[in-house]
DNA sequence: GCTTGACCTCAAGTCGACTTGAAGTCGTAC
DNA sequence: GTACGACTTCAAGTCGACTTGAGGTCAAGC
């Protein structure tokens, strides 16, 4: 079982070695030893990382990552997944009318997009919070969106 | 032309006003004047902020918001619109990519999702970086992801 | 005259995921 | 023996879009 330093796994992982530091601190993982100062590292944590990266891909933040690590062997819960897939769906059904509305607001030929009846319309949804929730990956924790209370 | 107190436009708007001081101070918008203290808007700024509301929902940042402003009548580039509208599609079909694994890896029956040909293709997608420039939104402006190189 | 409430300014804080910088420790090569 | 390069620690900085807090102003109502 071959030993890797910082360098190597970075290398290997395509992940900083600053950031493995950080993901060490935030307990995702974790050095075999030391020799000296220096981390040794299992080719295990390539896997872990990769999977890692795969979280984040999935738009799970660190933290919701490392709670699935906590208890040993990886716990991936399939609910969990699926649920996951369930809102990247609803995130790729607003992205797909977003889009639409965009090319349509490209191609429209009216003096001004704002006299535009497609264009207004995707004003007044977005107003209307109609996009709020895209890309609405449990890690970007609103910073307390309070929303300033329609008529009080 | 009645005029609105900054309290009538957050209430209209569904922005916080604290937030209309911030649109401000970054030049997105601009009371018509003040009485005494508190600014005053004119109803038009109602519009201005559901473009602003658009343009956020499509993944524009404040800044480039605030340069579509910035030579007096909000300026348009149809040729943004139709790049944004490609970039969307690219992250649609990224997400719906991820969708489909996750989906196949809550349904999977390997006893270890690790066993998983599926899940460990998604991983090794994640690691090359497949997914990375999902919601590349020119606004989240990647700090600076120096990305480890492969072998230096 | 005094309270209330809605506004004001300005500086500092928040969030997540890192990066950066200063200062120090090693082993190896010259 | 000393320079180099790769590592180490720890605190502080970064990004965008705001929010929060302290302390102040002002008009209206009691």
């Amino acid at each position: 079982m071959r030993e890797l330093d910082i360098g190597e796994v970075s290398r290997r992982s395509g992940v900083s070695a600053s950031a493995l530091r950080y993901y060490e601190e935030i307990g995702l993982i974790r050095p075999i030893g030391r020799r000296g100062l220096r981390r040794q590292y299992d080719e295990a944590v390539l896997e872990r990382l990769a999977l890692v990266a795969l979280g984040r891909a999935a738009g799970f933040s660190l933290e919701e990552i490392a709670s699935i690590f906590a208890q040993g062997r990886p716990r991936i819960d399939r609910a969990r997944l699926a649920a996951r897939a369930d809102e990247l769906d609803a995130t790729i059904r607003t992205l797909a009318a977003m889009r639409d509305g965009l090319r349509h607001a490209a191609a429209c030929r009216a003096p001004s997009h704002l006299e535009c009846p497609t264009f207004r319309r995707l004003m007044r949804a977005a107003v209307a919070g109609a996009f709020e929730p895209v890309m609405a990956a449990p890690s970007r924790a609103a910073p307390k969106r309070s929303r300033a209370r329609k008529r009080a």
